[in-house]
RNA sequence: GGUUUGGUAGUUCAGUUGGUUAGAAUACCUGCCUGUCACGCAGGGGGUCGCGGGUUCGAGUCCCGUCCAGACCGCCA
């Protein structure tokens, strides 16, 4: 037997048991007639004592060999510690080991096993499996865990079904880029690796099953991000015989409850806001709410003077951040350089400081009085103390610029407290976009989703005006979560290709399977699908989904662990059928 | 595809206007140490300054190219 107890859970009331523990070697102290090593493994240390005056000279002798790593097992007697450390749940107790062997030696491993260690990001990658051994990857592994079952087990009570759907599927051109799987029993054919279970959990609502949920792999073939890896886990819902509202309250319900779970705390329901609504008070289809610094529209109050600026300008944004007035004619500076950058790419940045006693001084005093400055304040709810920034240009590229800016200063002001937990839904999200680059439009959230019925007779005659019943769920800034209610016949559903540039017979080809299932008495139906992995970060109060991932992919889609992806034999791309050419 | 930051000891980093033998901390090795738990003390080993080219009497430092890594923009129905 390996081990009778493990290293977390030995404490006074076992003293004087004879016990066996197995794990690694944290730290061997070496006083000479003396010697400790913390023994740890997933649940806790324990400290082992060797001396001189109980122990074995062959014992004390295997005690000095082990390094930091090593795997080994001792058993030994429970004794109370002369000295405790109340800084550890084991702390008042230690085992004098009375037999001992090493199970495994280990190298020096390359950076320290600590909750703060020394190692680089690729370091950790490369040596994932050390990087676990840590706590804070290992308590987050066990936090994704907690909250997946969290998941299962509200779902399950709800009635929702799990159902497992493949992971072989056909490559479609909507959406992001597939992954593709040649297939060698087809020559020349290639399945696609699901960018989302979409049409197989419609069927399955087809299939009468009513409440269905999945956490599921699904991949997609684009560049990454901190908070974005090729391949990421869903919580993946549908339901059938829904409107929005049904889903919507069902799935706050879910959110809450994690939320409750996490913290303690019983949100209230969550406020909702319409897409329009969501861009024209902070420029950005998913808002962080937990600070202010709404946008005030300046048009009115701003374009009456020489400033040709505004007055060239669509729009005019001003947004108050609060007791900002501390900083300097330098961090302004270097903040109208910040938005001048390509990624944000202002041309400007006017600012107006609110003085004490009621009065002002801007960047732009030369062109607009105290009676206009204030009227400034007013609209964008500045108090004494706070500078107000202020941005202009095309609509919506000064939306997502002013939007960047807002989110850098409540950063900068540390108002992003991890902490809180702010959830919003964000409802009514068009239906199409225009896509300049191939001009024609594009599903907003997917293909699939369906207009909302009142304005089914805009679809032909202003398509960009068309709503849908499509909706996200915002966590602190973060789109957790997103959705739709579904088309469910064949008609609508064609009407939608049609607009999206299929001719009928690329429709067929493709989605097909789906049309002629809508001809078999498909329910009306609808769902959701939450990030898993950003979810659990979030609730974590983390930025980083990789320290929630066991493996995760670095920003260029590698394992650098086991170094993939790779180049394979001839022989397999024979049996495959393909034929490289020859890299640039 | 683009913007930007970085690459120096096992690791994390410092290295000034180009100037002698490239440093610190930590880790590692050896010795000493009976209450440590970030143990302590003494000593030691450890470098293709990412790679290639250029400027220069002289390059870790300047220039060009390239590779790798991070963040961001595009992209992500």
């Amino acid at each position: 037997m390996y081990r009778t107890h493990n290293c977390g859970e030995l404490n006074s009331a076992h003293i004087g048991k004879t016990v066996t523990l197995s794990g690694w070697v944290q730290k061997n102290r070496d006083k000479g007639s003396v010697i400790w090593i913390d023994l740890r493994d997933r649940y806790g240390i324990t400290q082992l004592i060797f001396d001189e005056a109980r122990t074995s000279e062959t014992l004390m002798a295997l005690a000095k060999t082990f390094g930091r790593e090593f795997v080994i097992q001792a058993t030994g007697k429970v004794i109370e510690r002369s000295s405790k450390n109340p800084y550890l749940s084991t702390g008042d107790i230690e085992l004098l080991v009375t037999d001992m062997r090493c199970l495994n030696s280990s190298k020096t491993p390359p950076f320290t096993i600590e909750d703060e260690t020394d190692g680089g990001d690729t370091l950790r990658m490369q040596y994932r499996y050390l990087d676990i051994r840590r706590n804070p990857i290992k308590s987050n592994l066990i936090f994704r865990h907690r909250i997946a079952q969290l998941v299962r087990n509200y779902l399950s009570e709800q009635n929702f079904i799990e159902v497992e759907t493949p992971v072989l599927i056909k490559s479609t051109p909507e959406g992001a880029r597939d992954f593709v799987v040649p297939s060698r029993m087809n020559p020349g054919q290639f399945y696609a690796l699901p960018q989302s279970p979409q049409t197989f959990k419609q069927l399955l609502m087809v299939g009468g099953m009513d409440r269905y949920f999945q956490i599921v792999k699904c991949f997609r073939d684009e560049d990454l991000r901190a908070d974005r890896q090729p391949e990421f886990t869903q919580i993946d819902c549908e339901m059938a015989f829904v409107e929005q509202d049904d889903i919507l309250e069902t799935f706050e319900g879910l959110t809450r409850h994690l939320i409750a779970s996490v913290t303690g705390n019983q949100l209230g329901a969550f406020p909702r806001m319409t897409y329009h609504e969501a861009m024209r008070r902070f420029g950005n289809d998913k808002p962080d709410i937990r600070f202010g610094m709404e946008f005030g529209e300046l048009n009115e109050v701003s374009k009456h003077k020489d400033f040709q600026v505004f007055n060239s300008s669509e729009l005019v944004i001003g947004i108050a951040v609060p007791k900002a007035n501390d900083l300097t004619r330098k961090d302004l500076d270097q903040l109208t350089d910040w938005v001048k950058r390509p990624q944000i790419g202002a041309s400007g940045l006017v600012y107006v400081r609110c003085l004490e006693g009621g009065s002002f001084k801007s960047s732009v005093d030369k062109f607009f009085d105290q009676e206009d400055l204030k009227n400034w304040a007013k609209i964008t709810g500045a108090s004494e103390g706070d500078i107000i920034f202020v941005l202009s240009g095309n609509t919506d590229k000064v939306r997502t610029q002013m939007s960047a800016l807002r989110m850098e200063m409540a950063e900068r002001l540390g108002l992003r407290d991890p902490k809180v937990f702010a959830p919003l839904w964000v409802i009514d999200f068009p239906l199409l976009e225009w896509d300049e680059e191939s001009n024609r439009y594009h599903a907003m959230h997917h293909p699939f989703t369906a207009p909302k019925p009142e304005q089914m007779n805009l679809l032909q005659s202003n398509p960009s005006e068309v709503n849908a019943n499509a909706y996200d769920l915002v966590l602190n800034g973060n789109e957790i979560g997103g959705g739709s209610i579904r088309i469910h016949d064949k008609a609508t559903q064609s009407q939608m290709f049609d607009l999206l540039g299929f001719t009928p017979e690329e429709a067929k080809s493709q989605f097909g399977f789906l049309m002629n299932a809508f001809e078999f008495g498909a329910p009306p139906h609808g769902g959701i699908a939450f990030g898993l992995d950003r979810l659990v970060a979030i609730l974590g109060g983390q930025e980083t989904i990789r320290e929630f991932i066991a493996f995760p992919k670095n920003n260029t889609g590698r394992d650098i662990m086991i170094d993939a992806p790779s180049v394979i034999h001839k022989a397999q791309l024979d049996e495959l059928y393909l034929d490289l050419q020859p890299l640039e």
